[in-house]
DNA sequence: TGTCGATGTCCAATATATTGTACATATGAC
DNA sequence: GTCATATGTACAATATATTGGACATCGACA
């Protein structure tokens, strides 16, 4: 609920597109087809500007009917945009590639992960072998101070662009502790000099959590490699499992995102 | 020139909304960064107009400035979107496995096609193991009339409805010949009838192709299996090949578009 | 030097998109 | 039967988004 988070003044009208885009990544969110009537009650939207908005995007192929009883979810166009991005900045083949190698070497859960807006999001992910899986929902958006490559994605700001660019209850860790942003900031810098960053789980209680960062062209952190092991495993291995991390790195930096094949 | 296909009268505003698609639309088919500039005199659109909307985008994370020069283009979260459009209808994991088995069994180029609006386009492919290879560039846009899928894709359509369906212009096939609108609705009620199509290309003068239909849950064409062949070999092996497409067809019939995993 | 084209910004005018509200229908509770 | 809730449609009012055009800058070029 309350989850017109954007919303800048009071009573203003909201610009179509933005409103596109929020009811769009409420439906990515949600990952199930909704009515209309649905989303608008959930992102607290106008009624008829919902239903005029998701019928443009209805004719535009950007959501289509599914799930029956007038239900709606992202269309066909989108998978095709998201496929010209993805074979732009061709990073997907080297990743799996890199995933693959990271599990097989550690046989733990490695992962490939992005900035999704002001959130921390799992792209990719490679299981690891062993009996007991850790695993996440990829594509899911999840407060940055939460993990440990959020302390990486975000060490090109500064120490106020971070408190800007990170919503304030973000801080709030999910036991219901309050991470102190200043302590967090110091993390980011620490993870920066370092070139990595570890710690046990802030999510949950029996993980530890490995993260490199992977670098475009201009040298911007544009993602991270990441381990998520069982804590004893992952204490015992700590110096091979990141040196597997920071060669995986590098051998993706070598390749970094590049033009389109032909 | 003269992009602005869908304008309906005269001088009238276009909707933010719209303009917005087309931008990305154009983007995807041009597989490559544009200024903001560009992308308003190739698609004839204000100046002005695009500037707003680009900014927009941008701010939203569907545009990018990539390539230096202040060029953009399709951002991350279009990629985080159509992640979840192929986690949803979850047709990439067999549609792989399928694709690489008729691969596999035929030695030519297989390939897995659906429609994009009012045109066709190869979603994915995998290419054979002859020397001499044949294959498509993926992602792209052609007319309807010039693919045998084309005629399987329509088939859920009136007579009527087909004509108003495919711009009259994609009736011109690449050599320039005309195809007379009421034979393509023959081939495709024939189509329609045997549940499979196969024709030499007009596209080319060395390839066959054959095509047959994958049904959604709700027994819609959804999309189509494809052989590309020389065409030689296609006659020479016309009934095995069609058996393969068949039971590939079957198979990913089995396993219909379903919902999420968990 | 002056001219031209390409690029980006700014701004006011008006065409229109967003929205509140009313209306219509179906369903289920009681 | 009545009432409440969920769902979709229709429409007018006004807040604003789209747009044309002015303006500034830069590099090329003669």
């Amino acid at each position: 609920m309350m989850d017109a988070v954007q919303d800048e003044a009071a009573g203003k009208r909201a610009r179509g597109l933005d409103r596109a885009f929020e009811i769009l990544d409420f439906l990515r969110h949600k990952r199930q087809a909704l009515k209309p009537n649905e989303i608008a009650a959930q992102i607290g939207a106008p009624r008829s500007s919902v239903y005029e908005l998701v019928n443009l995007l209805l004719r535009n192929g950007i959501l289509e009917f599914t799930g029956g009883e007038g239900r709606v979810y992202l269309g066909r166009k989108l998978y095709f945009l998201g496929a010209a991005y993805e074979n732009h900045f061709d990073f997907t083949r080297e990743c799996e590639a890199t995933l693959e190698r990271l599990a097989d070497e550690t046989r733990e859960t490695a992962q490939f992960c992005m900035l999704d807006g002001n959130k921390y999001t799992v792209v990719r992910m490679r299981e690891g072998a062993r009996p007991f899986r850790i695993s996440t929902d990829i594509g899911q958006s999840v407060p940055i101070p939460w993990t440990a490559s959020g302390r990486l994605l975000v060490a090109h700001l500064s120490d106020q662009e971070i408190l800007n660019f990170i919503p304030p209850e973000d801080f709030r860790l999910p036991s219901g502790e309050w991470l102190e942003p200043q302590t967090f900031i110091a993390e980011v810098r620490q993870a920066e000099r370092e070139g990595f960053f570890t710690f046990n789980s802030i999510v949950d209680s029996f993980t530890h959590c490995f993260a490199v960062p992977v670098r475009d062209d201009e040298g911007h952190v544009a993602g991270t490699l990441c381990l998520v092991t069982p804590r004893d495993d992952g204490l015992a291995n700590r110096e091979r499992y990141l040196a597997c991390l920071k060669q995986a790195a590098a051998d993706l930096n070598q390749t970094p995102t590049r033009q389109k094949r032909a």
